[in-house]
DNA sequence: CCAAAACTGTGATTTGGATCATATTCTCTT
DNA sequence: AAGAGAATATGATCCAAATCACAGTTTTGG
């Protein structure tokens, strides 16, 4: 890890991209961005370990991160991917300190904002809206990462991907004349680990998928979903 | 369901025996007290349905509440057991008003303590302290949960049951000459429904974590653990 | 206290996805 | 544009857990 000044805020901006900061006014973000500190990382390296000590909430300034786990069987779990303005570590500001459950790589270079347990408290209690906000964030994760379980729990390959695709969909899907354009940020691997599959069973079931109509694989990329709803009826 | 006053609670004490408002003052608790609504329901009964509508925090008061989803193949996948002090339904207040992603059962006499939106708001303006109690909560039932699909994630059926004996180990174990015994306050198929196994699987594995000497079961309804890391060690 | 209902154990069979082994296609570099 | 390395497709085989069937056990309520 290299610990550089935050290269692309000039210590105005960044505060402002982070969605519980961004209704905060000028005053309380310069407040904010003198408390934070800055780090930056190389696509690859390793934010954080699992089983580190943490007491630090990790703001993401710019790049994406990947947080995840690793089963017994040394199988990577994909549970969040994390850009601009997402933030990750709060457990550990949040409560007394724990060990950390997870892994943060960076996928691309990434700039981070830090803060600490005693800076995040003392924002609180200067700005309850600020809490407002974490809460909401917070709730929000937590049903995705419950949809996830649901996912998992579903022990019928074909539904797990479905449900994925929709996920995808909704989150980097474009719409193009009544069919959804899913550019995919990620590889068949990737996707096998988000939803607890290998490579092979992807590649065979989004072939089923193509075959029955309800997909259209374009190079290796690109994914079309001619009609949502066949899909999402489709199990 | 029923909507009766909240029986066992005087107005006095309940409030206090929730977390994020045990440490207030005597007259605060007083105010939320007047703020929340109060309902009881029997055990078995459903107190919200996946996919209803939701803008309201329930706080258990007295009794168990079972939080799950339903698989696409209509599997039952549970994500969490709430008990006196717990909450749920907080994304609906934290947030613009979204259909509830899972169902609330009652597993025994339950009563409720009930908090609206713009009730919450107005409290978490004036007691900073308590938005702090709740980030802290739904950061810890965050990471209960990526937890979980770590372990649904894990393909190997006597891993996820070691996992799952573990955690029962924490959250009902009890310590006997070094060694823990658990009372166990679910059957084999509701064990099975919270790590996505049957209850078949979840007697066979039993059986051989006994057979390798790692557990011990007495009757249905206890199982000790002779050595908690051994099991933990033996993946 | 007894019968009904719910829960648990266990064998036989089936099966879906993992794994292994190549072949093929894509993508990036220079 | 060509060649190397990465990513993907696909067939063959294997295996762990689901499913099915039924017997035995425990719990519950009247």
């Amino acid at each position: 890890m290299k610990t550089l000044k935050c290269q692309r805020c000039t210590h105005r901006l960044c505060a402002r991209k982070v969605p519980m900061f961004s209704t905060l006014p000028e005053d309380d973000l310069r407040v904010i961005v003198q408390m934070t500190g800055h780090r930056a990382y190389d696509k690859g390296e390793t934010l954080i370990h699992e089983g580190d000590e943490l007491s630090t909430l990790f703001i993401v300034n710019t790049g994406k991160v990947k947080i995840s786990s690793y089963t017994a069987d040394g199988k990577e779990q994909i549970l969040h991917f994390l850009q601009d303005g997402d933030f990750f570590g709060e457990l550990s500001i949040f409560t007394p300190e724990t060990a950390c459950g997870f892994t943060a790589t960076a996928m691309s270079q990434v700039n981070i904002c830090t803060l600490t347990k005693d800076q995040m408290d003392r924002l609180l209690l200067q700005h309850p809206t600020i809490g407002q906000k974490l809460l909401a964030e917070l709730a929000l994760r937590l049903q995705k990462v419950e949809r996830l379980a649901q996912i998992l729990a579903t022990n019928d390959a074909q539904q797990r991907l479905i449900l994925l695709l929709l996920e995808l969909a909704h989150q980097y899907g474009e719409e193009k004349d009544g069919a959804t354009v899913i550019q995919l940020p990620m590889s068949r691997e990737v996707m096998g680990n988000s939803i607890g599959l290998t490579r092979e069973t992807i590649s065979r079931k989004l072939n089923g998928l193509q075959e029955a109509g309800l997909i259209e694989q374009r190079g290796n990329k690109t994914i079309i979903i001619p009609d949502k709803d066949a899909l999402q009826t489709h199990f």
